[in-house]
DNA sequence: CGAAACGTCATGTTGCCGCAATGTGTCGCA
DNA sequence: TGCGACACATTGCGGCAACATGACGTTTCG
C-alpha cells in the first residue's frame, strides 16, 4: 500500500508517516502542492492524504488536477477546518472522505480501508492464492488457518505480487510498491527480498511459487 | 439518480426520501433488513443508505450480502450510534462513508455525491487477434486464457505487430520498435528475433501468423 | 542491549540476444 | 527454362547481463 501525505507542519507529516509505517504501508510526503503535483504523475499511489492550508495554496485545488491526470485515486482531507460548510465544499471538490483534525488515528486508518475499496480500485478485501491467504485491511497472511508472519518489507513483496495475482508484476512496479520513491535503491535489494520470501512460502508450504521473467518482473502462481 | 433507503423510522424516512425527492433522485424504502434484501437485486441502485438500528438486526450485516450479489454499490451508514469505536467497526464492515446522527443533510448530499462520483475505470489497453490477446499496460500476452511468456525483445516484436494488426508494418518500423534508434544492429537479429517468435506461436496455436513480405516488412494475420 | 530485519556485496547460474553460417524460396535476366 | 543474386528463414553458439542465493555489517525496534 502506497499513500501521499501533503502537508506542511513537519511534526503532523513526520507522526503520519511513522504511524502509517506501522501498519505496514509506505507513506512518501510532500509539504507543498508544487511538489505534490511532481510526485503524483510519478509515483503510482494507493491514495492522497491531504492537508488544506499549505504554504502555496488550499488543498483542495491539488484535487482536479490529481483527477485530471489519474483520475481513480481516492484523497482523504485531513485539516483543521472541520466546519460543516467546510466539510461540504471539501467532498464537492472531489475529495472521497473528509476528516477535522483533531482525529483519532484508528479513525483515518478504517476511512482509508474504506476508502480504498472503493469498485475504482476493485480491490478484494482478501485474497486467496493456493493455501496461502492474504488480508489485505488487516495486513494480516495466513497458510491454511496458521498465522504466516513476514518482516514488512516482505509483506509488502508479497501484498503487491497477491495482488496482481497470476499476472507478471514489472519489477519497476514492485520497486516502487516496496520502497518509496524517497528511498533510492540502487542494488540488487528486491532480489534479496524476493529470494527470503520464496523460502519462507517453500518451508511453510504454501501452495504458490514466485516466478521470475528475466527482464520484465515477478508473478505469483499457484503451485502445480 | 436511484436510491435506496434502508430505515425503520417513518418520520426518518419520509424525511429523507422527500428531502432527496427534491434534489432529483428517486429514493426507494426498505424498512427492514428482510424488505431491503428482496429489492436490491431488483431495482437497480445508485446508492444505499443505511441505517444500524433495524427491527431485524443490525444494518451492517447487510453490507456483505450487498457486496455478494453487486460488488459496487456505495453504501452510506447513517445512523445514531456514533461513537468512534462504531465508526470505525462501521467502515471497517464494508460501508463507503459513515455519517453519524444528528446530521446536516447538506452533508448527506456531500458524502453521496462524493460517493458517487466514480470515473469510469477505463480498461488497460489490450488488443486481441485470434486467439491471442496482448495486454500493453502489463506487457503481457495470453493465448485464450493461458499465460504466453515471451522474452523482452520478442515481446516488443509482438507488440509492434499487434498495433497493427492486418496492417503491413516496414521492417524500418519495426527496427525502431525493437532496438531504439540508439543501438544499431548490423545484421539479421530481427530475422531472428521473428523466426522465434514464429515457433512459438505456432507452438502456442495462438491462431495468428506473420507473414513476411518481401522488401517490404511484416504484418500479423488472424489464422484462416 | 539483543534479536530481527534490512541493505549490500560476492559468487554462482541461467537464459536472452546478437551474430553468423547455412538453408530456402523468389525474382530478374538471358 | 536455367542460373545466379538477393532477401528472408532457421538454427547453433558464445558473451554477457540479469537473476539467485548465501554471507555480512548496519540499522531498527522492543
Amino acid at each position: 500500500m502506497r499513500l501521499l501525505v501533503v502537508e506542511d507542519e513537519p511534526e503532523m507529516a513526520l507522526a503520519l508517516q511513522s504511524a502509517l509505517r506501522r501498519h505496514d504501508m509506505i507513506a512518501d510526503h510532500a509539504d507543498t502542492l508544487a511538489a505534490a503535483m511532481e510526485m503524483i504523475p510519478l509515483g503510482s499511489y494507493d491514495a492522497i492524504i491531504l492537508d488544506r492550508g499549505l504554504p502555496d495554496g488550499d488543498g483542495l485545488s491539488l484535487i482536479p488536477r490529481i483527477r485530471q491526470c489519474r483520475a481513480s485515486i481516492p484523497v482523504i482531507v485531513l485539516t483543521a477546518r472541520g466546519r460543516l460548510a467546510e466539510r461540504i465544499s471539501g467532498l464537492d471538490s472531489g475529495a472521497d472522505d473528509y476528516l477535522a483534525k483533531p482525529f483519532a488515528f484508528e479513525e483515518l486508518l478504517a476511512r482509508l480501508r474504506a476508502v480504498m475499496r472503493r469498485p475504482d480500485h476493485l480491490r478484494p478485501m482478501a485474497v486467496k492464492l493456493g493455501r496461502l491467504s492474504l488480508d489485505l485491511d488487516h495486513r494480516e497472511a495466513r497458510v491454511e488457518n496458521m498465522r504466516f508472519d513476514l518482516p514488512r518489507r516482505e509483506l509488502l513483496v508479497l501484498e503487491a505480487l497477491m495482488r496482481r495475482a497470476g499476472r507478471m508484476v514489472p519489477r519497476e512496479i514492485l520497486m516502487e510498491a516496496v520502497f518509496g520513491m524517497s528511498d533510492e535503491v540502487q542494488s540488487n535489494t528486491l532480489d534479496s527480498h524476493i529470494s527470503r520470501l520464496r523460502r519462507k512460502l517453500a518451508d511453510a508450504d504454501a501452495g504458490v511459487t514466485i516466478n521470475g521473467v528475466r527482464g520484465v518482473g515477478y508473478m505469483l502462481m499457484e503451485q502445480i
